[in-house]
DNA sequence: TTGATTATATATCAAAACGATATATATCAA
DNA sequence: TTGATATATATCGTTTTGATATATAATCAA
């Protein structure tokens, strides 16, 4: 599934345009699990309409471009229901974050702790966003991957606060680290 | 933190070649946080060579093509330090499979089961994955997103286990999906 | 025993995606 | 009043991906 058919997925939603399909991956429904930039947002928007996948209405605004609201078609449907008919490729995850705590011992102490308390808040902050949003009337899917963001959240955030201490108690400098280190030098020259 | 950057982290913990490398993000201590594929991983190495943050080893072989060992530098770890000590971007994270049960209502009930029932073995595998793995002697840090992907693991599939009939019970086309995909249209103009 | 599959290795490249940038007004908070 | 953010349209150089190339060794199932 590519962008394309996520700004199917965006528009089988609502009408919306470029910028209101990147607000729908940024913050709103997709947020937790699925995001992408401009750069593939518009020439995806553009593929689609010499398609016929989608249609696109041009609203004249003041002091602004017109705004191009698109519309899916019955052939878009058709292709997103295809996509979805589909097996799903292997979750895609890239997170700076957690690579960072991996190298903890190789950050100071402050760092490690600022990072930490980031991400804490980071899946706090990602509960009380779904949390914000009223579920009534939300469809089976809908609910269900709420439930499951909030559960993921809830349980990251969690063991985070529970196990700082070991995390925080890493002393970069100290014999425990080289001796660390060393263990990880001989077990990778064991191979 | 680039591909450049997450093979110097690879590299801090061993020596090893392009293909190793990749080993070690797909089915390594990197495999539940990120990946790359060779395409950006053999350039990285070429230019992390060039830069002198790493040293390259051939060591031939029969019957393939002479394996190149990798090893970092002192340039190499200051400049993976320097990296480290940065703030990090937001996490990114794309899912298929989340994305079809999302739109779980335009599947028939065969495939949404399908999904449901295989992300469900993705996170169990996932555990035995990283339960597999003699903790003993592994850096705090390690640990700590060791047993963070743990919780996370356990959350979502105990949550997808529990709440499965959430899913299970769309019934594609009655009147119910009918009325809240009139209900979404309704949600959507309304803006 | 044999054929299929997977593992081990090095890579490249066309296509897709990204993030920065361009342009510019409206809105908001200090 | 000023700086930051939001709302809009995009593009493009850079990065990344996934398929592909090449080829033998090892493993496994029939």
């Amino acid at each position: 599934m590519d962008v394309k058919s996520l700004c199917l997925g965006a528009l089988s939603l609502k009408d919306a345009s470029g910028y209101e399909i990147k607000k729908m991956f940024e913050e709103g429904p997709f947020s937790h699990f699925y995001d992408a930039g401009y750069g593939s947002i518009y020439p995806a928007l553009n593929k689609l309409l010499a398609d016929g996948f989608v249609t696109c209405t041009e609203i004249e605004q003041e002091g602004r471009p017109a705004k191009k609201v698109y519309s899916l078609t019955e052939t878009g449907l058709s292709s997103l229901k295809e996509d979805l008919n589909k097996l799903p490729v292997l979750d895609k995850t890239r997170s700076e974050s957690i690579t960072m705590l991996f190298f903890g011992h190789l950050l100071s102490p402050k760092h490690r702790e600022e990072i930490l308390e980031s991400y804490i808040d980071y899946f706090r902050n990602g509960c009380e966003c779904i949390e914000g949003v009223d579920p009534t009337g939300q469809p089976a899917g809908r609910l269900f991957v709420r439930g499951l963001g909030l559960a993921v959240y809830e349980a990251a955030a969690n063991y985070m606060e529970e196990n700082k201490d070991l995390l925080l108690s890493i002393d970069e400098e100290n014999d425990e680290t080289e001796k660390q280190n060393n263990l990880l030098v001989e077990t990778g020259d064991a191979a």
